[in-house]
DNA sequence: GCTCATTTCAAACGAACGTTTGAATTTGTT
DNA sequence: AACAAATTCAAACGTTCGTTTGAAATGAGC
């Protein structure tokens, strides 16, 4: 609805030129009404008669354009996946060339993480928050061809930031490196999902619940001390009194 | 498949007494067996005709006892949610008894969030672990009638536990707080639920990833040290180097 | 203007869904 | 034994789903 680019893209190839079209390509039509309804409703409960219908195109097209549903919900999280997971290596790159050899911060990595992911959400009007959102949602989505697809999609750029990680935090083992960077991806994951979950757990206004910005900028600091805190050698608590009898109980 | 107790709870008050039934109540059955299959499908990808050739019961009986597939699936969580977070606050009051009007440390405030949860794991021998794994995808799922559920359930337990972060942690803000409570849950959530998602960042062995306990235990000490992570007043980076800059570019 | 590949379209396909029905069966009470 | 309530059952209800089909429309190359 606020796509600016007509670029034809056609299966084939590239040989033919670009040529015009209804005003946007039935096949942006399609990924844009699908990428809003399934955030809103999910992927199992979206219809494509629903999405066809709010696209202004044929039920039929979607299977002619992407095959299935599957795989219409597959293009429709790598068309902005990719770049984004581009994006954030290449910020990592650059960070990490500016340092010159020297280890980055915590907070340097994280926000090669989130600053991708901000400019996402900013880009397209609604539609970025929107994606967040659905992407958030996958993540803890059973279908075996969605976790097949993210495991893929995602392979590649959390083993570099792992590696960003392991030389920034030379003192944690790799095994409990791996743990914390889970529950880093756990509590972002989360936290882009879930914007209505807030409202279960603090009082603030529903304006201020969107502002995804604020919500980084106070994820960042809680993540990079969850991931710098000393790391006891018995996998018993860290720093405080009652560390050693934590999970006796029960 | 392994609940004991035979009680037949019947929905017009209780005027009959117990009576016996084929070995195991068919509304229990129902319950296991929608329990394991919602866990491992989701909810809209689990047919009642699913559930109810795996229970071994008549078709119609869902909606006999349970009314529709949206109260089952209520009656599945609550079965299990509701005593869980009593254990939490009575946990809870115990250990603020034990303190005598001293603050709780996070860690203790944590460890009665997650103890009841761990037991809630071992308890039945694996009902317990995909119950905890089901739990997860409902927090992260779109279906209103799931988030109202949810959001109802936990309300009075996120207060209290609330107020005692707020005790435990009083140069936090407020609103602060309730962010950073918003990620504990988030992680926590996440982490139940996901446990196939490790294979992505991490190579631990399968069996690893099914030891609740020991992620747990790594949980804990991530997630104390973000909490009593300092507070800086401008909602910018908390204690190092590029805490100010940190979201300007993009 | 004709050709041919690409795209759109209305219509239908078979399958699976949640739910309802009404009769059969079981169960507890008298 | 007889009755009434509770429960089970096979069968069907109407709807919606993802996908397929074959003809109509479209547009570029010769």
């Amino acid at each position: 609805m606020a796509t600016s680019a007509i670029q034809r893209l056609s299966r084939n190839g590239n040989s033919s030129p670009e040529r015009t079209v209804d005003l946007i390509d039935t096949k942006s039509r399609i990924l844009d009404a699908a990428e809003e309804l399934f955030m809103e409703h999910g992927f199992e409960a979206t219809s494509l008669r629903l999405i066809t219908t709010a696209a202004g195109v044929n039920l039929a097209a979607v299977n002619y354009h992407f095959g299935s549903k599957e795989e219409l919900f597959q293009a429709v999280l790598t068309r902005r996946l990719d770049p984004m997971n581009q994006d954030r290596m290449q910020l990592l790159s650059s960070y990490e060339s500016a340092a010159a050899g020297k280890p980055l911060s915590c907070e340097k990595i994280l926000a090669a993480m989130f600053i991708p992911a901000l400019k996402l959400a900013r880009d397209h009007e609604q539609g970025g928050k929107n994606f967040l959102r659905l992407l958030g949602r996958a993540y803890a989505d059973p279908a075996p061809f969605i976790r097949e697809f993210l495991s893929t999609q995602y392979r590649e750029m959390i083993g570099r930031f792992r590696a960003a990680f392991s030389f920034a935090l030379p003192h944690i083992p790799r095994e409990e490196l791996s743990w914390r960077l889970h529950f880093v991806m756990g509590a972002l994951s989360y936290t882009l999902a879930g914007a209505d979950m807030l409202k279960i757990i603090s009082q603030l206004q529903p304006e201020e619940t969107t502002n995804d910005e604020l919500l980084l900028k106070r994820l960042a600091p809680f993540l990079a001390a969850g991931l710098r805190s000393p790391c006891a050698p018995n996998n018993t608590g860290p720093s405080d009194d009652d560390g050693q009898h934590f999970f006796q109980e029960a």
